[in-house]
DNA sequence: GCCCGCATGTAACTGGTTACATGATTGT
DNA sequence: ACAATCATGTAACCAGTTACATGCGGGC
């Protein structure tokens, strides 16, 4: 009953593990800097997973390379346990989406407003594309971990084509906006 | 200080209530079918907001059609309030995909069982191709709120861009997985 | 000696969902 | 009469972030 500290965070927590032997803090700066696209954990969440992990037997806890440190590495049975959370249903979260939001009640928000916004939103996913194109041609010349790798392109695949899929819909949408009646609620700024 | 039951949701409501007054009830219909494919409000969030607002003068309360059952209308400081909400910045969500996690561990999920998971994802994101596409063909013929429909087309495109990049992802990527060595982790359940 | 980065942890708070309690209206 | 739906609200819980407290080790 008790000690359910979010399947999901145990999930990453083991899988990132299931790569290597990490530290608490070295796991959080994996997190960001390799699944950062798809996936965050704060440190809050980190170590609590990592004590319950330990209870269970799950991971075992080596005070290593300097005082204060420790070393974090999956067991047998925590590779199973992975095993078993990889193989749950996706559980789908409620849709939030900021922008989109904004978007819809645009004659109120006023029509260059909207503007801006996507313009914005174009800019955000060209970056994300330009930064998702870099790291594949990294991984492509590495080979610390050639069985995850294929993986690992399989999720960067994912980003850049939702990054084009952005980019696309925010020009289609600049030049809808263009074609607008000038202005439903911008020229009465006055109120 | 107090009183910050979520200026996002607040948005939401206020945003809905712009386009037409409500029941706190039909609110939560009119935010599950027409905001459903970006935005989610569940009742025990609407409420305790509408009260929120009420207080603060941003909505008004007219017990009306039937006994227990009250009409909410915004008034032109809500207006207003709604202006100041949309245009403050975006708030990005952290990312967030349990798709993407499970692939990511797929040297330890198995070929397979990852070949299934994109077959899902490509069926959802057709499913959710086809509903978009069915609303957008609604929403041509109506005249409801012809000031307002441009902007629910631009949602609406949103969601069919990100549903056909995910569509081609899908077919991509189940072809990378055809072509890799058969399984690093699939035969030996034995273990 | 001092600051910075590594490292571990906790407490308080926010945002949000779920489940429940309650009752009125409408249709059969 | 009874069931289904409309309607309003609350309480309990869950997930997750932020900010804080603490300390070691190394470089300047």
């Amino acid at each position: 009953m008790a000690s359910t500290r979010g399947k999901q965070t145990e999930m990453a927590v083991l899988g990132a593990l299931s790569i290597e032997p990490m530290t608490g803090y070295a796991l959080r700066e994996a997190i960001r800097d390799v699944l950062g696209h798809f996936w965050s954990e704060s440190f809050g969440q980190i170590y609590p997973a990592l004590a319950e992990l330990e209870r269970h037997g799950y991971v075992t806890r080596s005070g290593s390379t300097r005082a204060g440190s420790s070393m974090f590495a999956i067991t047998p049975s925590g590779t199973q346990r992975l095993r078993d959370l990889l193989t749950q249903p996706v559980q789908a979260t409620p849709p939030r989406n900021g922008l989109l939001l904004r978007l819809f009640f645009g004659r109120t928000l006023g029509v260059d407003a909207c503007r801006a916004l996507i313009a914005q939103a174009k800019a955000d996913a060209q970056r994300q594309l330009d930064e998702l194109d870099t790291i594949a041609a990294q991984v492509a010349g590495e080979t610390q971990h050639p069985d995850d790798t294929p993986f690992l392109l399989l999720t960067i695949s994912a980003g850049r084509h939702s990054a084009r899929a952005a980019l696309a819909w925010a020009d289609e949408s600049l030049a809808a906006l263009d074609t607008m009646r000038p202005n439903p609620a911008d020229k009465d700024e006055t109120r």
